[in-house]
DNA sequence: TGAATTCATATCGCGCACGATTAAATCGTT
DNA sequence: AACGATTTAATCGTGCGCGATATGAATTCA
């Protein structure tokens, strides 16, 4: 009762998962969020917040608009994310004055200082991969287009 | 009160998003998973759903610990997921009468007749992608060592 | 000006991922 | 046979992602 071909056989290569780029995608995504994991732990952040945390150290008052287009999230995703750094004292989140559509997000004194811990983190990261930086470059740029 | 710059500037270039290989890699899964809905859709499956029906797709009757291997995934994961796969018909979930710790998934004929369907995904997503096969291939198998 | 439209964010529901824990079956050692 | 250790799934809680929808503010334009 094992192995019972499926209805036609011809196209098997092409659904075979070792042949799917989109799943060696998916589990190298899911296992960079389990290598950052320990590394984000000490710092009390998780791998999206991280993410968001790095857009923010490069410019600390930024709309939530703004925000999801650097990270390709819509609100409904950063919105409860935001609302627990803000929770965590990370971040405030206040109404633009001057379009009340807006929420401003800026990065708090204690925000601006995780900073500092979290210079360590690409180091450690780095090590973990054990690849050339080339060629971590080089992948990076593929995967960029991809995301286009 | 803009751009206020962060405690210290040195290390700025180690922790700029377009430089994290890992937002890269996490940018491009989510695209894909976007990608796919649509295509997915049509077949009443979610994305990792499509991933745990082309393992199954290519050995039928295999038992949870297996499935997970393969996908790199846990129970925790795993049991709602395939759950929802026998609430749609397309797989059995019954204990192994050999040892009853294990769980044995395997195909319905529904879940094999769906078979027929995935077969035009592969291409749809290769045009969308719209990268030279070889170069994907490459793609892929980089990040399977990232994955290891 | 007022009504319709557009824009920015928030809310809700569902389905993952995964760490931590639990429960039950099997195995190993004595 | 007994009993502690190991194996296998399931359960639970938290935090995403995202489609669909709602809300309210700003803008357009009749």
């Amino acid at each position: 009762m094992s192995q019972k071909p499926a209805s036609s056989d011809q196209p098997v290569e092409i659904l075979r998962l070792d042949n799917q780029l989109c799943f060696a995608l998916y589990g190298a995504a899911n296992r960079m969020t389990r290598l950052y994991r320990p590394l984000l732990d000490a710092l009390g952040l998780t791998y999206p917040q991280y993410l968001a945390m790095l857009v923010l150290w490069e410019a600390s008052p930024r709309t939530v608009g703004a925000l999801g287009e650097a990270l390709d999230l819509d609100s409904s995703t950063l919105t409860p994310l935001l609302k627990r750094l803000e929770a965590g004292g990370l971040v405030t989140r206040d109404r633009d004055p001057e379009d009340e559509r807006r929420v401003i997000v800026a990065l708090t004194d204690k925000g601006r200082a995780l900073r500092d811990q979290a210079v360590t983190i690409p180091e450690k990261v780095f090590c973990a991969l054990d690849m050339p930086l080339e060629a971590m470059g080089v992948l990076r740029d593929r995967l960029k287009t991809v995301a286009r």
